[in-house]
RNA sequence: GGUCACGUCGUCUAGUGGUUAGGACUCCUGGUUUUCAUCCAGGCAAUCGCGGGUUCGACUCCCGCCGUGAUCACCA
């Protein structure tokens, strides 16, 4: 190694020094959301990014669940959150149901913790109990808004102030500042004196604000990156003043740009229809669509590759190219990425993508062996494995002849009645001859009739099509017809000429 | 109103002083002997928010402005 040749001894000792402690630091992330409700898309991809870089550096990957707030807290959402991170393969190593040295992982259940962390601020004479009536803050704050100036607490503070005790609010004392710090995304920053500011850190029912109670459990749990939407930015002066009252080292931070809603300028919310992320599940997006698509949805890895397994984003997710700007989130995007992995996975191993396929077709009563077949000369097609329910109906059961869509093709409505049945009447015969119905055989047999007939192939094909499909589209019609069967198909031709002679 | 962040095709983005400003989605055209889709080939589309400056030369550096968004809760 050269490098010890050319550099003095201490900076190598510094060096190792300063590689022993990395080494030594294990990554821990977290994921935090509040029980308010399903996670729509949105907020999704801040559970991503801290999990490949926890899996990146064999780290730990926290679920913690943020349910302080009773009022907006929502009976099951909980189970929601978990559903959706196990449906985006997003495997949290400790948090609820799976336990772990730092649990536990709600919230409520570590209001004692809280409680004895605001003591320590209390007995440091950084925290006070506030006896100021809500109606008395409104009031204040309307002054503040009166005089256009952001409200502040703390030019109200009032002189004395009564001993902490259960059912009232204990705010922190700030002792505004500048306070620097590095965010990993935005770079180098100042929070001037006036971001930072009495804020309350346990309400009046005894539990934590989020701007408390975070702090306290990145930093009982270890965390070493904070992952949040950048609406966390302009309360970052307030964070930096509990840190260093508690005595706390600050871990790395990584603010995240909003995604924008598809219109407007505005982030990506419930309002704008945002829809939960499994609800993408129950429409045939296959999770590794939705990953591959929220991961790059803000940032990319600098190549023009655009198809990413989770494993390639855990090798090569990097949070410095993440992006500043918000990103709009354009679903067209996510069906074509979609469309791309149905082809890949089709590939990979066709039957284990057929078997994620259950909840999709229409009903049916079919078996495994034939429901495959469809899917073979199908699944190039899809864009969704909900496209399944409308485009294999007739695969199922007979179509209701309807000579109106043979009337409006294009290359159809020139031929009389009269022309199709005799067309059709040759192609029963044509492949009523074919011994072995096989997707071959059939190729063949319709070459063979577009010679004989002398008929051009949008008129002989389409209205084969159409007759044993009676569908805007279907797979290659040598294709079609095997999967289908001889009697089926023969039946269906026939049905036809049919509905043509009873005119 | 204060504070903060952001600003390259309609959208997602590449780009760190010299490029015909590249790729992807969408859209359009042609081909793959039916349709739809896939796939392939091609096309439309960005005066790099605006105005100054530095420089031989600026999307890239500096200043000012404008626009957009976030935030100013006993919500997170």
């Amino acid at each position: 190694m050269h490098i010890f040749k050319s550099t003095p001894i201490y900076e190598v000792l510094f060096t190792c020094a300063k590689y022993a402690i990395l080494t030594d630091m294990k990554t821990v992330t977290r994921f935090a959301p509040s029980p308010t409700g399903y996670i729509h898309i949105g907020n999704l991809r801040s559970a991503i990014y801290p999990y490949l870089i926890a899996k990146q550096e064999q780290g730990t990957f926290i679920l913690r669940i943020e349910d302080t707030d009773r009022a907006r807290y929502v009976e099951g959402a909980t189970e929601l959150i978990e559903d959706t991170l196990k449906w985006i393969g997003l495997d949290w190593d400790e948090g609820p149901e799976k336990g772990g040295e730092n649990g536990p992982y709600f919230q409520t259940q570590r209001q004692e913790i809280y409680i004895e962390w605001a003591k320590k601020l209390i007995t440091a004479g950084r925290a006070y109990a506030d006896p100021t009536p809500s109606e008395q803050i409104a009031k204040y704050r309307e002054e503040a808004s009166k005089n256009k100036q952001a409200f502040l607490y703390r030019n109200y503070r009032p002189d004395n102030t009564p001993e902490w005790e259960p059912g009232m609010p204990l705010r922190f004392k700030a002792e505004p500042k500048e306070r620097k710090y590095h965010d990993e995304v935005f770079g180098d920053k100042v929070m001037l004196p006036e971001t930072q500011d009495d804020i309350i850190i346990i309400k009046a029912d005894g539990l934590p604000t989020y701007n408390f109670a975070h702090i306290v459990d990145d930093a009982t749990m270890g965390v070493t990156h904070i992952f949040r939407g950048q609406e966390y930015l302009p309360s970052m002066g307030n964070y930096l003043a509990i840190y260093e009252a508690l005595g706390l080292d600050t871990p790395k931070f990584v603010h995240l740009p909003h995604i924008l809603a598809p219109s407007g300028n505005k982030k990506l919310g419930k309002r704008d229809g945002a829809k939960s992320a499994v609800d993408y599940r129950a429409d045939g997006i296959l999770p590794e669509a939705m990953l591959n698509f929220l991961a790059c949805l803000g940032w990319n890895d600098g190549t023009e590759d655009e198809l990413y397994s989770k494993e390639d984003l855990i090798k090569k997710f990097s949070i410095d190219r993440i992006q500043h700007a918000g990103a709009r989130y354009d679903e067209q995007k996510l069906i074509w990425l979609n469309g791309q992995w149905i082809r890949r996975l089709f590939a990979e191993d066709a039957k284990a993508l057929y078997e994620r396929t259950k909840d999709f077709w229409p009903e049916n009563n079919a078996d495994d062996d034939y429901k495959f077949k469809i899917f073979s000369i199908i699944y190039d097609r899809l864009k969704t494995l909900g496209d399944l329910k409308t485009m294999t109906s007739y695969f199922f059961e007979d179509p209701t002849v309807d000579m109106s869509m043979i009337e409006s093709n294009k290359a159809l409505k020139k031929l009389s009645e009269h022309e199709i049945q005799d067309i059709l009447r040759q192609a029963i015969d044509k492949l009523r001859s074919i011994e072995d119905w096989t997707a071959d055989n059939l190729q063949n047999a319709l070459n063979e009739l577009l010679e004989s007939t002398g008929h051009k192939p949008a008129e002989l094909f389409g209205l084969i099509r159409l007759s044993v499909s009676f569908a805007p589209f279907s797979p290659a019609l040598h294709d079609t017809l095997s999967v289908l069967g001889r009697e089926r198909s023969l039946a269906r031709l026939n049905a036809v000429i049919t509905a043509y002679s009873r005119d």
